[in-house]
DNA sequence: GGCTCAGGTCGATCGCATCCACGGAGAGTG
DNA sequence: CACTCTCCGTGGATGCGATCGACCTGAGCC
């Protein structure tokens, strides 16, 4: 993981659709070597995928909500987890430090369907409460930030 | 927007790298039109970027935060938002419902890098107070979901 | 010095991206 | 109904990129 590893990271991470002739023009190597590169950031999970970012709008998923979840004091965190694996519609979990053991990211078509995600929530074992907040608007997601010299 | 667009989209949000011809076989057209179909999903906004997905840890980034804001009586919420956009660290930033008007997902490289944000964002012009919560691992994010045979 | 290995470059081959000309189905119209 | 316009697609051609294999070079080590 050196610097040049760092700039392959960086480019692909604004753009994942660079080809490697591309990249090798932007790192000054060749584009075998920029390919090998690649790969090993990805067998070495550095690069975990290549994602299509999409207005979410756009394929009937207009409200964004965040859940915070309060664990049962004898529930099984791992089944939690696994349950929450389960719902297609939590985009994103953390495993949070405080009250609240998980906080959620979800999205859904309408607040029918927000309501229903939280009531099956709610039911899940292990979940003693939820508490929901509504994003009324994503300002901005997953903006990549400059990456510094880094670690390892 | 119709079926077809919904697999490539979807196809795409799997794996962005995908060419052409991969997808044309998928959904059962010709390399060109597909070509066609996904110029105009981009330039439609549908399909806003193609990013690769990074290990945090890898690039030093290992601390995730979720910090929400509440702000002054009197703020303007635009300058407020604009400060956050200058602040690298912030990947994503939700309005909300509520009275934490704004949630921020930050990540850093260590907890003192996390301590100077908190101090940065308290200072903001317009912030009234900041609750930060730490997410001790990420189990999964930006997963993406099964396209429904949505609006539009 | 001479071995070995990691990580490059170069050259060749094949598939893909992309441009262009052409064709067919469906809607609107006389 | 027949005409035409438009949209959306196909097929062919061409140049670029992906990718493989052979070879090169410098660092570390005996």
């Amino acid at each position: 993981m050196d610097a040049i590893d760092l700039s392959l990271v960086e480019l692909l991470r604004g753009n994942a659709r660079l080809s490697y002739a591309e990249l090798a023009r932007q790192v000054g190597l060749s584009a075998p070597a920029v390919h090998e590169r690649v790969g090993k950031l990805e067998s070495g999970g550095v690069i975990r995928a290549y994602r299509a970012e999409v207005e979410p709008e756009a394929i009937g998923l207009g409200v964004t909500a965040l859940i915070g979840i309060v664990e049962d004091s004898n529930a099984d965190t791992d089944d939690v987890l696994e349950a929450f694996r389960q719902i297609p519609e939590i985009e994103s979990c953390y495993f949070m430090a405080g009250v609240e053991s998980f906080l959620l990211k979800a999205r859904v078509g309408t607040i029918a369907e927000l309501e229903q995600l939280i009531v099956r929530l709610n039911r899940t074992p292990g979940v003693a409460s939820t508490r929901t907040g509504i994003a009324l608007s994503t300002k901005w997601e997953n903006r990549p930030q400059p990456l510094q010299p880094a670690a390892s």
